[in-house]
DNA sequence: CCGGTATCAACAATGATTGTTGAAAAACAA
DNA sequence: TTGTTTTTCAACAATCATTGTTGATACCGG
């Protein structure tokens, strides 16, 4: 994702406008690694506009993803969550607890479908979620504790 | 997943009960592998027992997914997906056009993560979603043809 | 500064899934 | 078989994330 002023600009030059919530979700975004959801995009942007509409966050982060400025998920957690990493290509990390998503950047070359296995499928990406425990959960799980289940 | 005749057996010895609607809907999972949703395996089973509820199969799905007889998934797709296929483990395919999932039988023993890469996290698992045409699709997408978002 | 258009935010609607409930049916024991 | 207990059935309403609608307001280009 680009800065919040470089998107300001790309906000008008593709025929949006801009408005205070906008630039306010754009610096919210910046540099956000864990991946929110539009819900806690929507939180987080309260803290400064109290008024502010969850509507307009859903309709920015569409716009954002549209121009390709960030990713939209769905990993299974229920809400669909938002990654401004479109920089390298990544797979990622979903904790089976907290449910927390962070960026796993590595590149797997070693993908290739073996012969016949595709079902006459054209393929044309892949994407790898691996699930497991978030350093927080590591240390609060000892032993017990259900997981949160895939899908509520 | 087994037979019909062996998750009656399964069911009652694990204190659930038989009935009519349940053992049509494991007739109809029985050797599926579109991985219908709920909904599917409900209009299925409602060719037979006109008068099911919907309510009826979702807590039969959960059932047989609680005794690990079928895997629930979550492919984007905006419904929960449900595979008999326990037996080997695999991946999938989705087709970006018609959200049709096959599976994907084949192990991918070099999802390794790098040194440093899995930020602390205990990774128990990896799912791969590979993304694409199913066979149909390609055939009536000459070119134009909008994909169904990953989540609408 | 003004007109046209897009956005805002409150409200209601959607779609998948889950909770609740009274009636009916299954299981188990005698 | 028959009674008793317990579960399930299916209709209904509720929930959660997300999207549609709408009147009033704010942005933009000229």
């Amino acid at each position: 994702m680009r800065t919040p002023e470089e998107l300001t600009e790309l906000f008008r030059s593709s025929g949006r406008k801009i408005t205070a919530q906008r630039q306010c979700i754009f610096r919210v975004l910046q540099g956000n690694e864990t991946h929110p959801s539009a819900e806690t995009v929507h939180a987080m942007v309260s803290v400064e506009m109290e008024t502010i509409s969850l509507k307009t966050v859903y309709q920015t982060l569409h716009d954002l993803a549209e121009l390709g400025e960030i990713i939209s998920l769905d990993v299974g957690t229920g809400m669909t969550r938002f990654d401004p990493n479109t920089g390298d290509p990544h797979h990622h990390l979903v904790c089976r607890k907290c449910r927390s998503v962070r960026d796993l950047v590595a590149g797997f070359p070693d993908l290739q479908i073996p012969e016949g296995a595709d079902l006459g499928f054209e393929v044309g990406s892949a994407e790898i979620v691996f699930r497991g425990l978030c350093p927080d959960c590591q240390l609060s799980a000892q032993g017990q504790g259900a997981d949160i289940p895939v899908r509520a």
